[in-house]
DNA sequence: ATCTGTTTTAACCAATTGGTTAATATTGCG
DNA sequence: CGCAATATTAACCAATTGGTTAAAACAGAT
């Protein structure tokens, strides 16, 4: 049976829409007739299917953090060993952010401005962050790596792939990248990162 | 001459309550009915006194970040050997984002929205980056550490203090964590963060 | 006490915003 | 084709927002 190519309908177009501009503008800063511009419709549409604003934003974000992330914390799933899982996790994550540089950012000011709302995200990692741990208690017990805590080292391997897409206008400015640029210094940011940790933490 | 303690002016009170308001809110979050209410004063006043948004924002950080961060930065200058320096960084940075954990997710954001706005916050550390880099060059020259762009270790560093007051309400929800028990790990980190990257680096 | 300049207030304004309404257009089915 | 349900539109609404205005209050000097 051929699958047919589907012109997408309002409702999808205006779920693309509105992801880009809250992703953009933030939930906060959105506007409602500047979502109706993006998806080239009349604004009372974005009533019509979505209600309101917030369940809009709930539409467009909700339920989403398996496509959003689960590529992230999956890569601990295809590990048995810390350094690969390290190596796995901050290029699953840096591949994933070039897609959308913007969204680390978003979900930094969206989680200070409603704690609740983006739970999903941070839930969502939750079984792949223990799945860490015991890689990282694992790798302790054979003497590979030194006395580390696991969720500091976690803390660390997020902050340094998190950071630079988080800070991007002030890196851009200071060392005067183009977008291009910023892109080939994340590229070898996914090879320097992981050596950076594990230098720090092999025993 | 004694000097007299006085009570603040109706400027300094605005100011002070217009800080916290746009660090909380961001710019454009930020209402100008909130920021009299939260100084305690009649709206018209902050047009009165700063015209518009724009200049009262401008009067809130313009010229602002010798005072903001010149802590930070002139870590460097009390350092002539970088493990040094690092610790001091380190120990300057989080001394001092303790003391407004939200302020570095309020610059991600401006500078985001606005990258002209802070350019103050950023160019103010450029003669410290410098000093920095001479720092590496002459640790690379001892053969003290391994082969790295000092602007590479730089936005490690910056990863390593930054991200946790960003990320802060995904870490405290992601720990259980209330603020006191954030403050706790923030000054665990102000040491574990200079030896995890010295580690990283030493030769 | 009077005067002048400054500060403060309450009321007001125009524009923007998220949302509503009623009419119109479209679609699919029998 | 007619009908009913769905989708779309333009106009409208009430509330909010940053800002304005004129009057009142205050402060200091003479």
């Amino acid at each position: 049976m051929a699958v047919v190519q589907q012109e997408p309908g309002t409702e999808e177009r205006i779920l693309a829409a509105a992801r880009r501009v809250f992703i953009r503008k933030g939930m906060a800063g959105a506007r409602m007739q500047e979502v109706a511009d993006e998806a080239g419709i009349n604004k009372a549409l974005l009533h019509y299917y979505f209600r309101d604003k917030q369940r809009l934003f709930e539409g467009v974000f909700k339920g989403g953090a398996e496509k959003q992330f689960g590529c992230i914390w999956n890569s601990f799933n295809d590990s048995t060993e810390l350094f690969d899982a390290i190596e796995r996790f901050v290029a699953a994550y840096i591949d994933r952010m070039l897609e959308e540089p913007l969204l680390p950012l978003f979900i930094a000011q969206e989680m200070s401005r409603d704690p609740e709302g983006l739970r999903a995200f941070v839930d969502r990692g939750q079984a792949s962050r223990q799945r860490f741990i015991r890689l990282v208690e694992e790798a302790l017990a054979a003497g590979a790596i030194i006395d580390i805590d696991p969720r500091d080292l976690l803390v660390n391997m997020m902050a340094l792939c998190a950071h630079p897409f988080v800070a991007r206008p002030m890196l851009t400015h200071i060392h005067g990248m183009n977008d291009e640029a910023f892109r080939r210094m994340m590229l070898k940011r996914r090879k320097s990162v992981p050596e950076f940790i594990i230098r720090s933490i092999r025993a």
